[in-house]
This record gives structure tokens, sequence and C-alpha cells, in this order.
DNA sequence: AAAGAGACTTGGAACAATTTTA
DNA sequence: TAAAATTGTTCCAAGTCTCTTT
């Protein structure tokens, strides 16, 4: 059967595309909200075909409220004193007053094997001296340089690091040497970087968990304390006025801050909401607060508004300004140092508190994100590095050397009580590496995909109930690139479900449906609550074992009773090596992403051609794994414009023809003014010739983004899922520029793929 | 085994920057 | 030249899966 399962696949592929549209999440959710008699019964045991339910689960929780909360009298003068430092401290990376003997040799060391690092700002000067002399050239594309162009100025600002009043009389024309410096600072830039770059690909791997040997790192950025609401801005508990202490005014800012959102019209979102900040409040306050209803945060709320609009329409001073604050803290705090590299971090901001924003509908939208201090926050570094400072006056909770973690830092969050995380950005070495394996992985399924796939045919028909469901999961997870399902706590989070956690209220069965012989329909909420409709014919075999398994069940109860994501797992690793379920969809996508690529495009294709090619490609893959996003709000619109657009150049286009004609007329007629009429004809030619083309490119685009409108768009989604390499390989084959496809943060996340794919790569 | 803790990937929404359009 | 549209980035919730404890 192994044959049929791809073909099968585009079929599907297609028929989605066409049909289920407009569905929005929200009319979905209404009706999502059915009857829960949750999974009791699950044998535990695998080998035992029938009886013996086993009572599941027990439902204890513990649960870990820590008392965090404290006045800070400091509070201000702490800010002060930290904004202070970032003003002052030019060079970050200042050593004076460290007097750690070690952490000199450490740098030492670390100054001679990269020239960069902490040496970059005298990099920079060199590099201002130097690029005058560089040329210009070397530039392929027109496209490109249009791009360069704007980004001229910033280039320069960020050189010359002058104030931007300078720029106040300079609105002239740049001169041609300006342009031409700038442009060649920017390849000599480029150049810089790609020298800089870590080719961590081309090193030997560490031993087995040890994820670096070497770690510094500044800490964590913590969002500035609170700040007191201006005394003309007032709260009011019905009708009458009402001072709030400082805890309970903040936590109520939150609210007012998201009074335009839907959240805060949601039952769950209030009474979470009003409970919790209940607990942030005085005696007195509770006392005469006792109804969300009867407050009035209008104040509150108009402020908010305000300062945001003003935010929007700042001169271009002050947004230099907070630019370049933002700038400033980027270089601060937000690198590190990993085995002699400089390596960007991910997130290095502790998140502000707020109020949860729990997805769909999730038991604990609108509960209180507390502020995290520094006495929630472990560090992890390495022993003989530079230690981070806690903020003036705080403690660290504890200080860790673990170098089998990537981490640099962690809390426990107080909402859902999980583990937040520190970590780099995405194209640092310890991210790539496990993003490479991870494709390795995939790659290697390929070899073994149909022995597997035999392989679970066979168990569609064993005796044992356990192993019969384990591979009609499997089958599904293979064909429709499911996700595995894990168990999860009831009432803690959103009634989501994967594979293995699918309800027999999630499927229905149709022995045949528009024409199709044993189609099931899915319709349940994935991660995020993202809606997973499908209806998809499979084989008899799944059909049948499919009805068995539903037989006596309610529709609350589990699909598949005798099966557990860990059990699916266990089997999986016996069959290979790394194997888990989430292989599959890695492995499927790729696969997609290549037979579509293949299948779509043609090498004499134009450019834009390609590209939607592309696009399509990347389509069936976020089709495949139910990539969905809201459509923007003005959708519509742009559509509408497009085809205003092509309305135009038809126009232009019939216009043109007449004058052509007109032209050629006018030629013959007066053969005297030959050379004007010569001028019309041909202007008329040109534009007769480029109408078709042009209008192709746009009812491309429009193509392209009425499909990407239900879609995740923007090879952005489909990208993190689909092979890289896969899609590196292709346009090498197919001479796309690499530009036109990944941005830089795509590219520089994958340079390792780019590195090293050549252009006859297969996945 | 079952539950729990921990670590790390995934992926949509919100926000910010940039480009296009009117 | 401002507004609208598009594209890129950040944020952080929600998964997967492993390892440890009970």
């Amino acid at each position: 059967m192994g044959d049929t399962q791809t073909s099968s696949k585009d079929k599907e592929v297609k028929a989605k595309e066409s049909k289920d549209k407009g569905f929005g999440k929200e009319e979905f959710r209404a009706g999502g909200d059915v009857s829960k008699s949750k999974k009791v019964q699950r044998n535990s045991t695998l080998g035992n075909t029938e009886g013996a339910e086993k009572e599941g689960k027990g439902i204890s929780r513990k649960k870990k409220e820590k008392l965090t909360k404290r006045e800070n009298p400091d509070a201000d003068l702490e800010d002060f004193v930290r904004a202070a430092q970032i003003q002052v401290k030019v060079e970050p990376e200042e050593e004076d007053f460290c007097i750690n003997k070690k952490d000199k040799v450490k740098k030492r060391l670390r100054e001679q094997e990269e020239p960069g690092g902490s040496l970059l700002e005298s990099a920079k000067k060199k590099k201002k001296v130097k690029m005058e002399v560089e040329e210009a050239e070397q530039e392929p594309e027109k496209q490109r340089k249009k791009k360069k162009e704007s980004k001229v100025k910033k280039a320069k600002k960020e050189q010359e690091g002058r104030p931007v009043s300078a720029r106040e009389g300079g609105k002239h024309k740049k001169s041609k040497e300006e342009v031409e410096a700038a442009k060649a600072l920017k390849i000599k830039k480029k150049e810089e970087e790609e020298l800089q770059r870590w080719r961590w690909w081309e090193e030997e791997k560490y031993e087995d968990g040890i994820k670096w040997k070497f770690l510094e790192h500044r800490g964590p950025w913590f969002p500035a304390e609170y700040q007191r609401l201006p005394d003309n801005v007032k709260f009011y508990y019905d009708g009458k006025l009402v001072t709030l202490s400082s805890a309970a005014e903040e936590v109520a800012v939150f609210f007012a801050q998201m009074l335009d959102h839907e959240y805060t019209t949601k039952e769950v979102f209030r009474n979470n909401f009003f409970s919790d900040w209940r607990k942030e409040m005085t005696l007195e306050e509770k006392m005469i607060i006792t109804d969300l209803n009867k407050c009035d945060f209008s104040e509150i709320y108009k402020m908010h508004k305000e300062k945001v609009e003003a935010r929007k329409n700042q001169g271009k001073e002050e947004k230099q300004k907070t630019k370049d604050a933002n700038q400033k803290l980027l270089e601060e705090y937000g690198y590190c140092t990993l085995d002699h590299h400089r390596e960007r971090i991910g997130n290095f901001k502790i998140e502000p508190p707020g109020l949860f924003r729990g997805r769909g509908d999730h038991p604990k939208q609108g509960m209180l994100k507390k502020r995290i201090q520094p006495e929630d926050v472990i560090i992890n570094c390495s022993k003989d590095s530079k230690i981070p400072q806690p903020p003036l006056g705080h403690q660290w909770k504890e200080v860790r050397c673990d170098n089998t973690v990537t981490w640099l830092a962690s809390w426990t969050e107080n909402v859902q009580g999980l583990c937040k995380y520190v970590m780099l950005n995405a194209n640092s070495k310890l991210k790539g590496e496990k993003d490479w394996e991870k494709y390795e992985i995939a790659r290697k399924l390929k070899s073994c995909v149909e022995t597997i796939r035999t392989q679970y045919q066979a168990d569609l028909k064993s005796k044992q109930m356990g192993i019969r469901q384990r591979a009609v999961a499997l089958y599904f997870i293979d064909k429709l690139a499911l996700r595995a399902g894990n168990e999860k706590e009831e009432g803690e989070t959103a009634d989501t479900v994967g594979c293995c956690s699918l309800r027999v209220e999630h499927i229905s069965l149709h022995p045949e449906l528009d024409g199709e012989k044993y189609v099931v329909e899915f319709d349940f909420l994935g991660k995020d609550c993202i809606r997973y409709y499908n209806k998809v014919p499979v084989e008899k075999a799944v059909f049948k074992n499919l009805k068995l398994f539903m037989e006596d069940k309610q529709p609350g109860d589990d699909l598949f009773d005798r099966l557990n994501t860990a059990m699916l797992n266990k089997h999986l690793h016996s069959l290979m090596a790394g194997l888990t379920a989430k292989v599959f969809r890695t492995y499927n996508a790729s696969i997609t992403l290549q037979q579509q690529l293949k299948e779509l495009t043609n090498a004499l294709d134009n450019i834009p051609e390609k590209i939607l090619s592309y696009n399509r490609a990347n389509r069936a893959v976020a089709i495949l794994c139910n990539h969905q996003r809201a459509p923007p709000k003005t959708f519509e619109q742009s559509m509408a414009n497009l085809q205003a657009k092509i309305d135009n150049r038809k126009e232009q286009l019939s216009l043109a023809k007449k004058e052509l004609k007109q032209a050629k007329k006018d030629a013959k007629d007066h053969a005297d003014d030959k050379l004007l009429a010569n001028v019309f004809m041909l202007h008329a030619k040109e534009t007769v010739d480029k109408c078709p083309w042009k209008m192709n490119c746009i009812s491309l685009q429009m193509l392209n983004r009425t499909a990407n409108c239900q879609l995740t768009s923007c090879s952005c989604m489909a990208l993190l899922y689909s092979n890289r390499p896969t899609a590196v390989r292709e346009c090498r084959k197919m001479e796309v520029s690499l530009e036109k496809i990944y941005n830089k943060t795509q590219r520089d996340k994958f340079a390792w793929a780019i590195d090293m794919t050549e252009s006859d790569f297969v996945f």
C-alpha cells in the first residue's frame, strides 16, 4: 500500500484547498463544548487483550503557591541606578571593577580566538576607514539595490553615531559618493559578518549530553518596577472614587489596558481576574470592591489609549531615542559568550507581569501573572565565568553550573507552575545543532519508512487490541501528520487533543461519502485550539478497526483507550533509534515539499513563477500540517485592490493596442513624419508587450494571497516544518536567489543548511 | 507504572519596521 | 506624505518527549 500513500495525499491537499473555506475559529468553538465524561478507562498493559479496565487518573495536583509579593520601597531608586548604569556604561564588557583573575585569563584567550566580540567597537571604526577604498560592484540584483538605498541611511547613522539632529540640514539628495560609500560599507559589513559566523557545523561534536564548556552572560533583564498612576487618573467603584493601593492599582491597570480585547468580555476571564485582583487588595479595598461590574476603569483606559497614541505620533527624534535605548539594551544583555563565541540570546527579557492570556477556552485565562523577582530566578553559567550580578539589593534564587542544559536562566511561572527559560537565539549553535539533528533523524526515517509502514499494516490485523490501536494511530500520524497527543491534566488547560488523545466524539465514520468509500471525518481542536477538520478516505482495515474501537463507548471516551504517547513512542524507538511521533511530521512535511517542488517547478519558469511554485509547495505542507492563521482583517480590501490593478492593466493593454494600430496606420499615412510615428509605435508596442507579463505577475500574486489567506503564508511557518535543506537545495538548482525566499533572520538561522547544501542534495 | 518535573520545540498573535499606495 | 499594506520580529502559550521519583 505504501505506493498509494503519497499520491492520495496530493489529492487531499488539492481537495482541501478548494473545500473547507470559511471556517473561522470562532463559529466553531461555539459547538465544541460537548459533555466531558473524561478519560477514565485505560488498560495499562499492552499485552492484555480484553477486560480489566483500570481506574485511571488521580487528579491530585500539588498546588505551589509561592508568596513572592513584596513591597519594595527602594524600587524607584533602584530603577534609577539601573538606568544610570545603562547610560554610563559604554563598553559592555568593562572589566575594571571585576577582580576575577581567572576571568582575565579567559578573556585573553577569547580575544585571541575571536577578534570580533567585545572588540566590536574598534572593528567598526576600522571598517569606516576601509570603506572608502572598497568598491561597490558585485551587486547582482537591482531589486536588492533598491532595498539597500533605504538602508543606507540607517547604516550611516549607526556608524557615525551622531545625534539625529545632524541630519536636519541634509534633506537634499545624497551625493553619489555617499551612496557608494554606504553601499561599500554594507558589503563590508556583510562580509565581516560572514567571517565572524561561527561555523560550528565544521567542528567536532561534544561528547554525549554536554552542551557547552564555557558560558558567560550578564543575567536576564528585568522590566522596570510599576509606576503609580498620575493623580488625575482616577478609579471609581459604584460611582465613588476609590484610591487604590499600589499593588491593586497595578493589576487594575493590566485589566484596563485589555478592555479593547475580547478577552475582557469572557466570563471565565473576568472571574479569574477578579479573584486574583482581590488577592492583591488591602483589607479595606477588599471590603469595598466586591463586584467587577461596578468597577469603572474608564479613566485608566483612556490614559492608556492616549499613551499608545502618543507613542505612535512620536517625533523622529524621540523614536530614534527609544530605538537607541533598545539597541543598548540588546548590546548589554542580548549576548552571551559560549565556548569563545559571542552568541545572541533569544529572550533575555524577563516576562513582565500581566494577565494570563490562555488560548481558546482556557480555564485559567485572566489570572494574574506575577512579577518575577531575581529571587525567583536560577542562573546557569560557567563556574569560571564572570557570574552575573543580580539587580541592586537583590539575590538570585540560585546560581548553578550545569553544562548539560542549554538555558542561561530559568524561573517558575505562577499561573501554571511551569518552568520558563532564557535560551539562545535560533541562529546559535545550540539551536542549530538540534535542528540539524532533527532533519538527520527525519532523513533516517526516509530509509526505513516503508518497513515501518508494512509493519503497521500488518499490525492492523493483530489479535491484540492495543497493537491494533497503535497501528491505527500510527497510520493517522503518518498519513495525516497528526501530533502525538499527550494526555493533559483536565481543567488545567483548554480541551485540545492530538492523535492518541482523540475521543469518540472527534471522528465520524462514513462507509461511503461523496463517491468515496470508508471515509473518516475528523473534527477536533488541536494545539492552540486550532480546528482540524478533514474528511479522509482510509483503508478498509483501518475503517473496520475504528468501528470496533468505537463500540460501546460514549462520545467523551478515548478512541484509543489502550494507547498513550509513551507506549507509541516506545514502540517507535524499537523500530528506529531516535524515532518519535513528531518525526513523522517533519518527515512528511519534507517529503511533501520536495515532491511538490519537483512537480510544480519548471526550470524555464521566470522568477516570480518559481517563487509562486515554492509558495505553493509550502502551502501544501501547511495544509498537511494544518497550519492556519486568522485571515487578516484587511484581506478583502487587499484582494479587491489587486483585482482593480488587473482591470487597470487590462484597460491599459487594450488602449495600447489601439494606439499601436493607430500608430501603424499613422506611420503609413504620414511617411514624412516617420520618426515621430515610429516613436509612438515603439512606445505602444512596449506597453502591449509588457502588459501581459505584468498582469500575469499580479494575478500570480493574487492567487498566492488567496490561498495564503487561510493558511500560514510567506514561507514563515511552513519553513519551520518543511525541510530547510530541501528548500535550500531547490533554490540552488533553480537558481532562485535565496534572498527572495528567506529573509535575513531565516538565512541566519539556517546558515548551516545553506553552507552545507550542495545543489544535488536529496532529502 | 504512574505521576511529576524538566527541557526544549512549535507556532500563532501582537507588535514593530518597512514598503507601497493614494 | 500620510495612510494602508506587507513583512519581519518578539513574545509567550502550548505542545512533545525524556528523565526522575514515588
